[in-house]
DNA sequence: GCAACTGTTATATAATTAGTATAACAAACA
DNA sequence: TGTTTGTTATACTAATTATATAACAGTTGC
């Protein structure tokens, strides 16, 4: 899987990384069970630091995306992806909110941003399913 | 128009400030000319700095929401709210990727996803039209 | 056994951001 | 003449982000 990241972004390293792999996960393009680069190769590859890696390691284990083993290595989780729980259903309220406040704001209706967000779903899905 | 801040959460207190006020905006609590109180005023009401609140707005003027002058005061922008740039819809797409990236990878399919955006746009937009 | 690798932990440092605290300025206004 | 306006400047604290090393304990392969 490449990743590319930006370093000028104002969006820090860590999180970038994080959504990168829920994205691949999302696109298939990473599997149920399958091995991901240890921090520090993936430090090396993508010329930040470990802790930067591992930070990002850290938050996947914590939401269930990920699981770590001690000394074997870091998987997608085996047992699939965590569900849809009302704690993330709330969350996920949260970020949604000033956004689509913006949009209403800037005039967009319901049915635009529905159309934009479609777009988004099917650029990830297009993918073999 | 009320607004409550969480001093608590990971979200800028300016930009929870600037949120609220476009959220004001689509909900048309606040309407073009209506005046906005003071830096000042404002950070002595929600118990904050003047700079923490003069940063929301500088945010605000910026994107074309408010006016400020000189030595008069802020205003909702009276010609209108800021268009749908092709510059905006890049911003919007850049920041609903990661979040439905995360919705697809948990399972959620484009029509749930869809009912979540339509129940926060008639929340916002459920006062007087 | 030994070397290489794993995640983990610890410490230190630099840069940036967020927020507060004052203070002063020039223009507008009653 | 005061008061209020946005603006600007300076200084400081705290937290976040990212890097740089270093060490530890368990695993694996030779």
């Amino acid at each position: 899987m490449i990743i590319n990241l930006d370093l000028q972004s104002d969006v820090p390293i860590y999180l970038q990384l994080r959504n990168k792999i829920i994205e691949g996960i999302a696109s298939k393009e990473l599997v149920a069970g399958e091995p991901l680069p240890s921090v520090r190769m993936m430090a090396a590859d993508l010329g930040v630091n470990m802790h930067t890696i591992n930070k990002a390691y850290q938050l996947l284990k914590q939401d269930g995306f990920i699981l770590i083993h001690r000394q074997k290595g870091v998987v997608v989780n085996p047992d699939g992806m965590p569900e849809v729980t009302n704690e993330y259903r709330q969350s996920l309220k949260d970020a949604l909110r000033p956004i689509i406040g913006e949009a209403i704001a800037r005039g967009m209706s319901a049915k635009d941003f529905q159309v934009v967000c479609a777009e988004i779903f099917s650029q990830i899905t297009r993918e073999v399913d």
